[in-house]
DNA sequence: CCCCACCGTACCGGTCAACGGAACGAGGCG
DNA sequence: CGCCTCGTTCCGTTGACCGGTACGGTGGGG
């Protein structure tokens, strides 16, 4: 039963090494790169080649290690731009921004991951800015579990089955406490976190239906804890509208 | 004498799939991507298949058709982290857009392209706002020309042997008359254009040199032609000066 | 200062996975 | 309703990739 592929693998392995570069930032070298992956020192060397000659890896000449290169920018913000969830909730995003005076995020889900795609950042000394196109699990922080919460049972039941990464000492990762948690969550109808991603923020997260009733997107309100954290119920409130608005203009009844 | 490849030409192949996704915005069908690339239809089969499994290209259920996915943005934006050019020169950017009033950007190149990675508006009512991540050819438009005027002679004779295309009505395409433009360019420390890339928009750029004394990026200053146009060459002065500073933040002396 | 250990890179032959021509089924248009 | 075109699947052959191995360079520790 060799479980048929349907897949390039040298594709795959490939891939493979480039999220690898997303998720560490900075260099990476070929042992180590072959140690992740358990592949070959030869085959890395030879996927990190291609790559460099359609300049998505570039070789740093001294140390000889590899880090991104321009391709990748290119795919990237040519992608944002066709991602039409992103120009609909952009006006919900500013309102959100304006009615809390803290940051107003949206999210989209890659895989087993969740990741930024925007913000709207308030015009205040101290505020909260967010990462761009860092992966976040998605037990980890309201907008991670606004989307969680709202995928089938299968899926959940999968992902939870996992070890879950404990991201910051506040991290959820007790499975039942997940799954409690997002019965509250779909119960409410929006996301609270506290300091779960990032020690010194809290957040409220609701999410974003398309035509087919999946959750595309989620749209988050976060702030720095002292002062944000009494108001996330609030915020949590103008969120679920605001949610609901952009689901219906991507046409979910 | 099959030219000693080096490199995974079935990587190569998929991230030619790739930069077919950058270049052309919205959906792509098998078929079309089979044509342009000159590859068997089961070919660019598997290989939208790999992508899809990771996330990297996405699948239209109902149309069939193919577009980019969220594995793009965290590449592109993890990349955009990494690229410290972009935070040296974030300063120098913030500066010139305060002095010009008017759009600020930085470019890098991308093999016989170059992208903006990042732009600063002025707060006022018409603006420039240029498209980061969009693939424009090295000849078309100051931030291009500025690039093209130092690299090396063998580059610049290279490139300027293919035919050039016609972005706008304005774009520069006559060899010899680059070449002149190229010679000013480097005469003058900074670049001017006017509606080459966008019919509407003049530019003048400078270019930002990194430790080995190569071009890793180009600054440059754009507005609406009615009111900027005048002021291009006051503009080109600030520009070379925080040009220069940039580069020496770079190490390069 | 020398040595060693490890890294990135190059080599090469056997093998198995990818190629691609062709056939299939499903939409869409006229 | 029938044709055309698109995306997808099938399958036998083959040549491109795998990976064990060997090499040269670099940096750190003794």
């Amino acid at each position: 039963m060799p479980e048929r592929s349907e897949t390039l693998n040298s594709v795959a392995r490939a891939v493979e090494v480039l999220n690898l570069f997303g998720r560490a930032p900075g260099t990476l070298g070929v042992t180590e790169i072959a140690m992740e992956l358990g592949l070959a020192k030869a085959v890395v060397h030879r996927i990190l080649q291609a790559f460099r000659a359609k300049g998505y890896v570039e070789l740093d000449a001294t140390t000889h290690r590899y880090r991104l290169g321009p391709g990748a920018v290119v795919l990237g913000l040519s992608y944002l731009d066709s991602l039409d969830v992103r120009t609909v909730a952009r006006d919900a995003l500013r309102g959100l921004c304006a009615a809390t005076n803290e940051t107003a995020t949206l999210s989209i889900r890659f895989g087993d991951n969740r990741v930024y795609v925007d913000q709207v950042n308030p015009a205040r000394d101290v505020q909260t800015v967010v990462q761009l196109g860092r992966p976040f699990p998605l037990h980890a922080g309201a907008s991670s579990r606004a989307f969680l919460a709202f995928l089938s049972e299968d899926e959940q039941k999968r992902y939870l089955s996992q070890s879950l990464e404990q991201v910051t000492d506040n991290t959820l990762v007790d499975p039942s406490a997940v799954r409690a948690e997002l019965r509250a969550i779909r119960a409410a109808g929006f996301a609270k976190s506290i300091g779960e991603s990032d020690p010194g923020t809290v957040a409220a997260a609701a999410p974003v239906f398309d035509r087919q009733g999946e959750v595309t997107a989620v749209m988050s309100v976060c702030g720095p804890r002292e002062r944000f954290h009494d108001q996330l119920d609030a915020a949590g409130a103008h969120l679920r509208q605001k949610a609901r608005e952009t689901s219906r203009r991507l046409g979910y009844r």
